[in-house]
DNA sequence: GTCTATAGCATGATAGAC
DNA sequence: GTCTATCATGCTATAGAC
């Protein structure tokens, strides 16, 4: 169970270097670096400039040149870890595609009652954005433009989190915690608003809401709604 | 007063040709063609294309190579409307705020009730982001690449939108209709529900969800948080 | 007022030295 | 494994014919 923001960071073992020793490993094929240690050390720069970057002019306006002065490597040296830029976006995405997956069902899986369930559901949802804004951000940006196969993989994420949220919902209709509505567009509305603190993060801050008050007014606002 | 989205388009005499007229006549610095008409033809295309090309791939990624051949104009046509592409920004720019500014004021000005003022307000913006979606999902997406005074611009816009829902909340809170919260925060959701409804269109679609359906689903929402 | 042709430049990608 | 130097492409923007 999660408690606060506080708390989930330092549950969360973020540790980058993990995923991104999974990415390498995943990824052999068009990585021809050899040596794992290097590899992942410029990997996680990579990734971080990349996000840096594309979130500030857009992937399309980022030039290769750009992420590498950004990344402190040449460009052949970057051309060791990637086959083209695509492959900057297949590794991003997979990288953020892990921790998500793996975040959500951890969390929400511990725990059963729905109305509980709903407000770890958030939570972790909520948190993980906060932690990895750059990813979301990118995420959510650069979906139209994505090539059609990684298009299809967003999709499916999408779809996975929001019948996380729309199966908590219609368990809660069902046992009775909540009254009978639409679950399927309740859950569509708190992903939009999810994902409006991590769209609009500057709004919040100049409004000095914090994480915790934010997660807690969605959670009353779909309370309120559906426990009369 | 706004009965339902059908009676809102017959209403609206949205004339892209008025608000074309009136950006040929603000813009004459930068548009080097005499005859009115023909110039209010081409730039009602020129928009047009653009925001369909810069939707679907993104601005940047947009060529004007690719501007011409779907606006049918050539290189040496369209640089007749324009200096540069920034300057299409600005074209596109200008065409929405005018018809948002005009809009928004003329549907919540002829109410005063802060209840029923609420749905007008949820109900113009809808209608109007259905009608527009072009415009307003560009405007959302380009915005953070774009220019610095077009940044500036589209800010002001923002806040003007999101003051009118607080403005609103803030006059229910205190003649009693609402229960006390805070107003500026829930204005924000407001807005972050209604700009998914353009943002993600064809979720809704998919879902079966229609515009009036949500319209009366936001506005449920937000009065069985604030009306105990 | 609109066209075609082209200048001038920045980009993604590669070859080959170290 | 990383660098510098270079290629080919495709872009914005303009010049000049009609």
């Amino acid at each position: 169970m999660i408690s606060d923001y506080q708390s989930f960071t330092a549950d969360l073992q973020l540790s980058k270097e993990d995923i991104c020793r999974e990415l390498y490993r995943q990824n052999t094929d068009m990585i021809r670096v050899k040596k794992e240690a290097t590899a992942i050390r410029s990997l996680a720069r990579i990734i971080d400039s990349t996000l840096r970057l594309a979130n500030t002019k857009g992937f399309h306006a980022m030039t290769l040149r750009d992420l590498c002065a950004d990344s402190e490597l040449s460009m052949g040296g970057l051309y060791a870890y990637i086959r083209n830029k695509d492959d900057l976006i297949h590794l991003i995405q997979t990288h953020g595609f892990i921790l998500t997956r793996r975040t959500l069902l951890h969390y929400t899986g511990a725990v059963t009652m729905p109305r509980e369930k709903l407000y770890e559901a958030i939570k972790a949802h909520l948190f993980l954005s906060e932690l990895m804004r750059a990813w979301f951000y990118f995420s959510y940006m650069e979906a139209k433009s994505l090539p059609e196969d990684e298009k299809q993989r967003a999709i499916t994420m999408e779809r996975e989190i929001e019948g996380i949220f729309c199966g908590i919902l219609e368990a809660g209709i069902s046992n009775g915690d909540y009254r009978s509505d639409n679950p399927r567009l309740l859950s569509s509305l708190i992903k939009a608003l999810l994902q409006d603190w991590y769209l609009k993060r500057r709004k919040y801050r100049d409004q000095q809401v914090d994480i915790d008050t934010y997660a807690t007014t969605i959670l009353n606002l779909i309370e309120n709604h559906l426990i009369p």
